[in-house]
RNA sequence: GGGAGCUUAGCUCAGCUGGGAGAGCGUCUGCCUUACAAGCAGAGGGUCAUAGGUUCGAGCCCUAUAGUUCCCACCA
């Protein structure tokens, strides 16, 4: 053996040395092989301002394990890597920190900004990647894009001529949601909806020709300002009249109309609503209905305009008190009562949105979300768990067209140029300086595009689209898996795959596999402004990333939300100290030079035992990975390697090899053939710790991390063998339990007669009583009569231990009164079962049969218990 | 207003196409048995939210109810 391994598990001692150990074997790098089938994962580029955080470590364990496994299984398997530009949230950033050296964006200027945005992508884009890599991520980092590289903004030009040209993208005047503090426009999946208590203020707009007034309720008493009519429905008999007449608006003196538009509610408040074109969405559209002026009253940073002097360079709260003052004042607040609506905030930054009437792109959505629904309803991609497509349809069949310029600076610029003197407009990949119709100097138009412009494009454009002639592409597309949270499906999950449908025919990935989110102890979200999040890399530091990783798989299931808790990390931790040992244990006892390439002939009836589990586990691994059912996959391997392996087979295998010879080469050989096959079904949960074992235990040079996944072998079922040396396991645990019931000291040996029908099968057992049941002594026959001695009962024997110095008559009999009932109650269930007509009718044969032999088990464990009972009286 | 999820042991959660309820942690009892006390061996603990229904058989399927979480829409 190459060297020993130190006695307790020590994650930080190899975690980076085997990371680099697969750096620099080039392990992770993706070959495009035709012998072999592509499996191909782009990952979910993380902001480039980011930091990792536990929904990453979910996120990317996931992938990581779906990679692993799939590169052991012999596919072309490449996971693509690289960050996001993140437009909004980065820029926001770099001002802020601008801000605090007393810089603004406008002192810069546009390209001495963006010289500054590239120095901070230097100096921070690598961070989240070294984080990665502590996760154990085995991305093909020579195949690391940035959404905004050179080839990724090719392919974004590329896209948005394409579109223009089609006309799926346009430029036009547009309600949209504007974030006054981060000063640019929203898409509606980046405005949240938040419930604040507000009021409802009741005001009256006298009518001009002195005839009265009418009242309506508002919750935005500053928009007033820019109020261009009052709107009734035309079926409300109440206001039938003012319908055609004139109001003058409070404070402003403005003549404005009554207009009658259905989009009034008859029922709600006073059946009266003010219009304000500019700022309201629902109001925009009445006034176009009604050719209403449409008159902004603040400005970018939602502050009155100097317009109104009385409240200009207020800010809209500001001027909203000032108003109701003066509303007051002049007798027009009727009054005022609580109120609690939903108001639309910005995702980022939380400010409330301000509806705001401008130019933008947009991009049509309707004629791309239609092959979208199709594809997911053809089964071309499928979610996982699949109730998340309802999601998916329910959004994109109410689609609206989607806001893609933005009013700032770090992202891709429209490739849209005007020339400012015939008003000519050219969209064009290539930057076009003069204008083609009178040779006049174009300027490019000042917007980015939306962030998700550039992700939508991720699955191709990291492959080398547009250029289709690359081999990447060719084979690496469509992609397999996508894996993100439920969070993120509206934002780009839909973009995607329109994107991927239009641009190159086909989805970009078969399957979506979605996760929730990490929640704290708590169930909480964690986030900044809550301060618990728990930083991923600290855990690791502590517990090591393999600890971390199981933990994020274990006990979960698809698309469902997690608890993050320390004692959960500890406890696979430990798992993982188990493995550590059980390899130690192997090592201490194996011979120098040792090899266990295959399975010896003379295998034993516990080597068989385990070999046939060990099959089962391989089968069962690959199945529920398969199925993307990680979490099961998890738990086998967990209850197979602890329980199975350990607390049995090591167990099993101490007296064999403390006798030495033949039996102990076999057992040694066994041990290592088993522990190799889990280390490697083991490896995609725990790459570095099975790595590190595996150097040590294996000692050839070879690389578990591209060694061949254990698969199901049909000439590795010994059922047979296996249910033989059950018995020997159950009678046992049951000794073991039966002496722990009595408080018998383990140091406490006995001799065992064990009465049996099969003693084939004892006798394959007989030297693991003393070890494991605390024998002195070991006697097997058909029949013993054995007085003053607790009996054990099982299906397949009678277990005498002579202990008369404990053994009290009348407490024995209770015990075996007590297990006779249990028999009985057993019985009772089975025959019950089968005596019903409708279960033997319609049952599957199969399960009858296993009724009937639990049956005929139970039957013969009850006669030994009262024979037992009879000896006893 | 529309939709989805969840409700299983004291806690956190699994439970695949319906066939005698599981894990981890915690609790209790014994053990330092030279791989592991980050451990070993035992034990206790659940009318699977409630009420109906389908079925030979329901934690699982159907209906309703309650509680809870989330998503979408957003009526001034």
């Amino acid at each position: 053996m190459k060297k020993e391994l130190a006695k307790q598990y020590d994650p930080a001692a190899f975690e980076d040395r085997i990371y680099k150990f697969w750096e620099d074997g080039k392990f992770f790098h993706a070959e495009r092989d035709p012998q072999k089938t592509p499996y191909t994962i782009v990952i979910p580029p993380p902001n480039i301002t980011g930091q990792l955080h536990m929904g990453h470590a979910l996120d990317e364990t996931l992938q990581d394990i779906l990679i692993r496994y799939k590169r052991m299984s012999g596919f072309a398997t490449l996971w693509l890597p690289g960050t996001d530009h993140a437009a909004i949230a980065t820029e926001a950033k770099i001002v802020e920190a601008m801000r605090k050296e007393g810089i603004t964006k406008e002192d810069l200027g546009r390209e001495g900004f963006m010289k500054r945005a590239w120095e901070w992508k230097a100096q921070y884009g690598g961070r989240i990647v070294q984080q990665l890599k502590k996760l154990g991520s085995s991305c093909d980092w020579e195949r690391e894009r940035f959404t905004m590289d050179e080839g990724c903004s090719e392919a974004v030009k590329e896209v948005f001529v394409k579109y223009y040209n089609k006309g799926l993208i346009y430029r036009g005047e547009r309600m949209v949601n504007w974030c006054p503090k981060c000063r640019t426009t929203l898409s509606d999946a980046e405005v949240t909806f938040e419930e604040q208590a507000g009021h409802f203020w009741h005001l009256r707009y006298p009518f001009k020709d002195g005839s009265g007034y009418l009242e309506l309720a508002t919750t935005r008493p500053e928009t007033l300002l820019g109020d261009t009519a009052v709107a009734v429905n035309p079926d409300d008999e109440r206001y039938k009249d003012a319908v055609g007449k004139t109001l003058i608006l409070p404070l402003v003196g403005r003549e404005i109309p009554v207009v009658a538009d259905s989009y009034v509610d008859m029922e709600f408040g006073t059946g009266v609503v003010k219009i304000t074109p500019a700022h309201d969405p629902n109001d925009f559209e009445v006034g176009k209905r009604h050719g209403l002026a449409v008159i902004n009253v603040m400005t970018d940073d939602a502050k009155i305009t100097a317009d109104y002097p009385d409240y200009a360079g207020m800010d809209r709260y500001e001027a909203r008190k000032k108003i109701v003052a003066d509303l007051e004042a002049g007798g027009f607040l009727v009054r005022v009562e609580d109120h609690s609506h939903n108001v639309g905030t910005c995702y980022r930054c939380g400010t409330t949105v301000e509806p705001k009437v401008s130019t933008q792109w947009f991009v049509k959505m309707e004629p791309l979300a239609k092959p979208a629904i199709d594809a997911v309803k053809k089964g071309d991609t499928k979610f996982v768990p699949e109730r998340f497509d309802k999601i998916y349809f329910h959004w994109l069949e109410n689609i609206r067209d989607w806001c893609i310029s933005r009013q700032i600076w770090w992202g891709h610029r429209i490739p849209a140029f005007y020339c400012d003197d015939c008003g000519e407009m050219v969209v064009t990949k290539d930057p076009q300086a003069v204008c083609p119709k009178c040779g006049k100097p174009m300027r490019q138009d000042p917007d980015t595009l939306d962030t998700w412009f550039s992700s939508a494009l991720w699955p191709f454009s990291t492959l080398g689209w547009p250029n289709t002639d690359s081999e990447d592409l060719k084979y690496f597309y469509p992609t397999n898996t996508l894996v993100t949270g439920y969070d993120i499906i509206l934002f780009w999950v839909i973009r995607m795959m329109f994107s991927g449908l239009e641009n190159m025919g086909k989805v970009p990935f078969d399957t979506v596999l979605i996760h929730g989110l990490v929640r704290d102890a708590n169930g909480l979200k964690m986030s900044k402004s809550l301060g618990n999040g728990i930083d991923p890399l600290e855990i690791i530091a502590q517990y090591g990333a393999d600890a971390l990783r199981f933990m994020l798989v274990t006990g979960n299931a698809p698309g469902n939300d997690m608890r993050f808790t320390e004692e959960k990390v500890r406890a696979s931790r430990n798992f993982a100290n188990k493995v550590w040992n059980a390899a130690r244990f192997i090592m201490m006892n194996l011979p120098e030079g040792f090899k266990a390439d295959k399975l010896p002939e003379n295998m034993t009836a516990e080597d068989k035992w385990v070999v046939s589990k060990f099959n089962t586990l391989a089968k069962e691994v690959n199945q529920n990975l398969d199925a993307f059912e990680l979490g099961i996959a998890v738990q086998k391997l967990y209850d197979f390697i602890w329980d199975i392996y350990c607390d049995w087979y090591i167990e099993l295998t101490k007296p064999r090899i403390a006798a030495g010879g033949e039996t102990a080469e076999t057992a040694q050989t066994v041990l290592v053939w088993v522990m190799k096959g889990m280390l490697k079904l083991l490896h995609p949960f725990m790459p570095y710790i099975t790595e590190e074992i595996w150097q040590a235990l294996v000692g050839d040079g070879s690389a578990i991390i591209v060694s061949d996944f254990p698969v199901f072998d049909e000439a590795l079922c010994f059922a047979e063998d296996e249910a033989r040396f059950e018995k020997i396991i159950e009678a046992i645990r049951q000794i073991r339990a039966t002496r722990s019931n009595m408080n018998v000291l383990p140091s406490v040996k006995a001799k065992l007669y064990i009465e049996t029908a099969e003693p084939e099968v004892f006798e394959a057992g007989r030297m693991f009583f003393e070890r494991l049941a605390s024998s002195s002594e070991i006697e097997i026959a058909a029949s013993f009569d054995i007085p003053d001695s607790v009996t054990v009962v099982t299906s397949s024997a009678r277990i005498f231990i002579p202990l008369s110095d404990i053994v009290d008559t009348a407490k024995e009999l209770a015990r075996l009164n007590k297990e006779k009932k249990a028999a009985e109650k057993d019985i009772d269930f089975l025959s019950s079962k089968l005596n019903n007509q409708g279960f033997i009718a319609k049952a599957p044969a199969q399960l009858i049969e296993a009724q009937k032999e639990k049956l005929a088990k139970a039957q013969e464990k009850l006669a030994k218990i009262v024979a037992s009972i009879a000896a006893l009286k």
